[in-house]
Order: structure tokens, then sequence, then C-alpha cells
DNA sequence: CCGAACTTTCAGTAACTTCTGAAATTTCGG
DNA sequence: CCGAAATTTCAGAAGTTACTGAAAGTTCGG
């Protein structure tokens, strides 16, 4: 491996931080450089400064592009392909929220809806059920949230991010103001079902 | 495997996304089954229902506890372990998500405090460490509002997550009916500052 | 449309993780 | 404080994933 210090301890550092991931160490460690450099690099830059096989290159770069994670650049005189991050970390953030959504959340919706589907056959199949309801309401809520905030332009959520709970305070006195009469399910309403 | 299709289907699901996570099938496995159940199950009745050696099963209660996932409880004049999932599912959230922070996002943190203590000593290190400030920055953000959403209850992080980016209407209402002339630093002053 | 430059694929092997049965250890009722 | 019940540890087998070098495939300037 090939790299000033700096580099060499954030690069190693992501290729653990891979494994905990389910992205191998090489996959981290191209990511982590790619992340940090000013310039794109090519397959063969990468070979050089961690010191890996070529077609392990190869196949790290394919699996980044399978998860959107890196950007093909073409150098004009020159065939080899270049490789870059977005220049912008939110973007970064959206992809990697994106793409885990992908994997992870949506097919275990798939699977959590067609179960639910079913007729529970005994009283262990219906408590079980419950506990997949309440999975897959999380699930709505959190995805619902997401794919609303996911809208927003990084400005705005910064600011609600640094809001944080403050946001609270505001929706307590909006409560207090504002009484909105035709809205589905208020809170209010949720106390007069009891 | 010895399980109603429901409960199978579901445990053999999480299982496999296990994988997804740098935790292994078995470890899912038991996991999915713990929640699903109404009772605690001891290792027994998770190896019969499994099919897993008696030794896996204690290697990943292990982990789980290890994770906090899971509850150790005890019935009178029953030697034997038993174990089940909080019954609130946002509890569940809750601890993945600190758990996860605790693995991933702090020791990335120290780890990037520590480098941007050091001198770049090259114009590629400065860029590098430019980027990882932008990371820590963006960590900081996050784990700033991690922090605060966190302390609130049940009740009202529902209520927050529900609302989404409308949030941001009532943002903008704030903004256009209070100037809070005393705040460290408003948008209005940024605009002063350029 | 040749051939050099570059990239991808792939089979085999190295490295690592998971899983098991057996043995060691702990726990606790009697 | 013995011994049966329960749990944990552990060494090695089985299974899986990562990595390499060699070969095949692709691209494109001349």
């Amino acid at each position: 491996m090939n790299l000033p210090p700096l580099v060499q301890t954030f690069v190693l550092h992501f290729g653990e931080m891979g494994s905990r991931w389910g992205i191998n160490r090489t996959v981290g460690q191209i990511y982590a450089l790619l992340y940090l450099s000013k310039e794109p690099l090519n397959a063969e830059d990468i070979v050089e400064r961690l010191g890996v096989s070529r077609s392990n290159v190869s196949m790290g770069l394919k699996e980044l592009q399978a998860w959107n994670l890196v950007r093909h650049q073409h150098k004009p005189g020159d065939r080899r392909d270049y490789f870059t991050t977005p220049d912008d970390i939110w973007q970064i953030v959206r992809t990697l929220v994106e793409e885990r959504k992908k994997r992870e959340i949506d097919p275990t919706m798939t699977l959590l809806r067609e179960v639910l589907m079913q007729e529970p056959a005994s009283a262990e199949e219906r408590h079980a059920q419950e506990r997949m309801r309440e999975m897959h309401d999380l699930f709505e809520l959190l995805t619902g949230w997401y794919a609303d905030v996911q809208r927003l332009d990084t400005d705005r959520l910064v600011q609600l991010l640094t809001l944080g709970s403050k946001v609270q305070k505001i929706l307590e006195m909006k409560d207090r103001l504002f009484v909105v009469p035709g809205s589905k399910k208020s809170r209010r309403d949720d106390l007069k079902d009891k």
C-alpha cells in the first residue's frame, strides 16, 4: 500500500468498517480512496495505491457501480476509465440510503405484505402476524418520512436536522394555535375514539 | 426446521437479511424467532425449532446479548434461561440505532478527530483532510439530530415522523412570523455576513 | 480492420467464517 | 457440597467469500 499516512489511516479504517457492512475490505478501501482523492482515479492508479490485484479492483469497482456509489468519467485522449465519488457528500448520503432501502427494506416489505394476506392457522401464527404487522407499520412510517424529507433540498434538510427535537416546541405551538377541523384524524379525534 | 409456515417464511428471510448486515444467518433466525414468539424461549426450544446445534444457539444468543437485542428472563422453578425481544418495537429500533452508532459512527468519529488534528504534509493530504472534515461535520450533524430526537417519547417521535417534510411549512411560517433578534446566528445573519 | 491498450471474466486457491460435537465449566436443588 | 441440569468454550470440519493470475473480451486509434 502506497499512500500518504493520513490517507492510509482513513483507507484502512474504511476497509475494516466495510466488513461490518456486508461490503468487503477491498471495496471499502477503494471507496475511501476515491472519496479522498481530488482527481479521478483509474483502475491502475488504485492497484498501485492499495497494492491489490487488477482483477480485484475491477470487481470492486463493479460492485460500487452496482451501488451507484461511483461516477464514471472519461478524460479526452485517454481510453482508461476514471472514477470519482460525488463532490457533494449529501448526494452520497442520499444514494446510500436509497440503495440500502432498495436492498433491505423493500424486499422485507414485499414479504411482510404477502405474509399478512394469509389466514393464520393457529394462535401462534396469529400472534406472529400481529408482530409482523407492527414491523410493517413501522417500516411504512419510516419510509414515508424518508420519501418526504428526501425531496427537500440540502439547505432545508440541514435546517431541519439542526432543529432536531426543537421542532417539537413549534409543533406544540401550532397545536395550541390552530385546530384544523377537516383533518382526517387529529390527535383530538384519537381521544374522542376512546 | 420445525415452524408454522408463516413463521418459517419470516425466519428464513431474516436469516438471509442478516448476512447483508454483518450478522450471521443463525443469529438473524434466532432473532426473528424470538421477535415473533409470544412466549420467551429457552435455548433448547430454539434448537428444536431452527434445527441447528445447541452450541450454535449459545453463540448466537451471546452475540444478540452483546447487541443488547434480547432480554434475559427467568421462570420460577426452572433453571433454564429464557429469552425475549422487547414488546415495544420502538425500543428495538432505539437499541439498533444506538448499537450501530456505537460500533460504526463513534469509532469513525474518533479516527476523524485524530486525523484532523495532524498537519497535512502535501496538497494531496490537505485535500484529503478537507474531505474528512466534511464527513466529520456530516456525522456531527446527524448524531446531534439523533441525540435530540432519541430523547422524545414514542408518541411525539411518531408525530414528528408522520409530519415529515410538512414541518418545513411550519418552519417557513415561523420564519415569517417571528424574528428572534438575540439568536446566535439566524439565517438573516448569514446573509449579512456575505 | 489490425493490434495495442485496457477491462472483464473465471477457475482455482487462500483466507475467513460458521457450525458442530465433545469436553469443560457453571449453577443450584437437595 | 454432590451431582444432575444447563450453559459455554473450543478445536476442527464444512461452507463461504475474497483474491489472484491467466485468459478472454472489448475498444478504438491508426
